[in-house]
DNA sequence: TAGTTTACATACGTTTGTGAATGTATAGCG
DNA sequence: CGCTATACATTCACAAACGTATGTAAACTA
């Protein structure tokens, strides 16, 4: 067939990855065939060898399209490094807000939810997707960190003692967040995940010895609309 | 080949479930032919589909072989339903050992762990195992409401208020519990699943307004022991 | 504008798994 | 002691799925 300009094959490259992320949630990764998902997309099983190496390369690229700004979003800002330490109480402020943001973001935006249920649901993390695991206990234990140096910051700017260190604390809170995630993942009808997720977080961190601030629904600055976020960037 | 007697025909399935627990957690659920698995139980795929409709049967076995007597170890004990209710804090007591037991056999027990792994990350829950899902889902509503239930009795005990509905604090619970056995799975170096679970669920505990009790490792009763847990009962 | 590269489509060969059908020898039962 | 149901083993037919090899026409490039 015709060579196409490298809009369209940018194009087709969507395409090829949005089918895959649908069907690969509707039936699994393991039971989707790349002709199944070159059919959905339009496209014959040749598009997908020359934009991808294999089935293994294409399910990394679907799951860095959505988490890689993803994560970003939980990075420090970068420029202004004073605004970052100017802070206590304000630490956890902007740990809570982040999160709340993560979590409107897994119920509003369609896309986002689909490849996080079809990475805790709809594959085998076997040794072929390796590196998919690696760089999920990275993009972990990147969280961890941050999450532990902003417990620590409010814990020294308070001057309150920890009942555990902040390393245990903040694994802790991670499992609690993850915990919520993939539990409302497996069945969205059970409970309200911001509001679960906005008390669940209060309750750990009130334990942890921060009174809960009255603020809580305040939106936050540069983050997310209420709803429809915008699918990407642009 | 010559018929079995019944015992022996009862060692056969236990081979197989024995060897599907292994080989699923090497290769994940959908890499591993049935030829495998009759192989490396010394058996032929006759022997399977004698046995197990098919593998999603087989899996449905293997999975209740663990989780049955697990499941009846966290329900109310039967017999004596007076002791159910003679407590307050002792209900949250109550729930904190059955939870560290738990996490005990998790880390202790390698079946345990083969079984959960697989459950968690080698298998792709579609359409094909919807039954184990749903049975899953169920497992989870009900340890909820028992956390729930704990969780009201508790706080009417103590004569506390909840700073919110006992079930949004079971839920948050539940998924606390949960992130921390998923994320220990996945990297089990990363942290201390004992340690860890005990502070964060006291952290938790205490940010709902439940002093944390200083007996804590005392091990309870009729539980388990402190390794080699007796694979089936006897 | 001729040549080269791109962006796919098509065709092929091989491997692998599945379910069903059939074979078989013995354990258990009357 | 003979029959029958059991507990498998073996064989077969069929369908996918994968990776590669090759075809092709248009978009770039010099």
């Amino acid at each position: 067939m015709a060579r196409r300009t490298k809009e369209e094959a940018l194009a087709t490259r969507h395409k090829l990855l949005d089918a895959a992320e649908y069907l690969f949630q509707e039936q699994g990764v393991s039971r989707t065939s790349l002709q199944d998902i070159a059919r959905r997309a339009g496209a014959t099983r040749g598009a997908i060898y020359w934009h991808f190496k294999d089935k293994a390369d294409l399910f990394n690229a679907m799951m860095e399209r959505v988490t890689l700004p993803m994560e970003e979003s939980f990075n420090p800002v970068e420029g202004d490094s004073h605004a970052a330490q100017h802070s206590g109480e304000n630490a956890l402020h902007r740990v809570k807000s982040a999160t709340v943001s993560a979590l409107m973001q897994i119920v509003n935006d369609t896309q986002t939810r689909r490849v996080f249920e079809v990475a805790t649901q709809k594959v085998e993390y076997v040794e072929e997707l390796r590196a998919v695991r690696l760089r999920h206990l990275a993009v972990r234990n990147g969280f961890v960190s941050r999450f532990e140096q902003s417990i620590q910051q409010a814990a020294t700017q308070t001057q309150k003692d920890l009942p555990m260190s902040a390393s245990v604390a903040a694994q802790g809170f991670h499992a609690l967040i993850d915990g919520l995630i993939q539990n409302w993942l497996l069945d969205p009808q059970a409970f309200d995940l911001l509001d679960v997720g906005q008390c669940a977080m209060n309750v750990y961190l009130g334990g942890l010895g921060f009174a809960v601030s009255p603020d809580l629904d305040k939106p936050l600055d540069g983050s997310l609309g209420k709803r429809g976020l915008v699918q990407r960037g642009s």
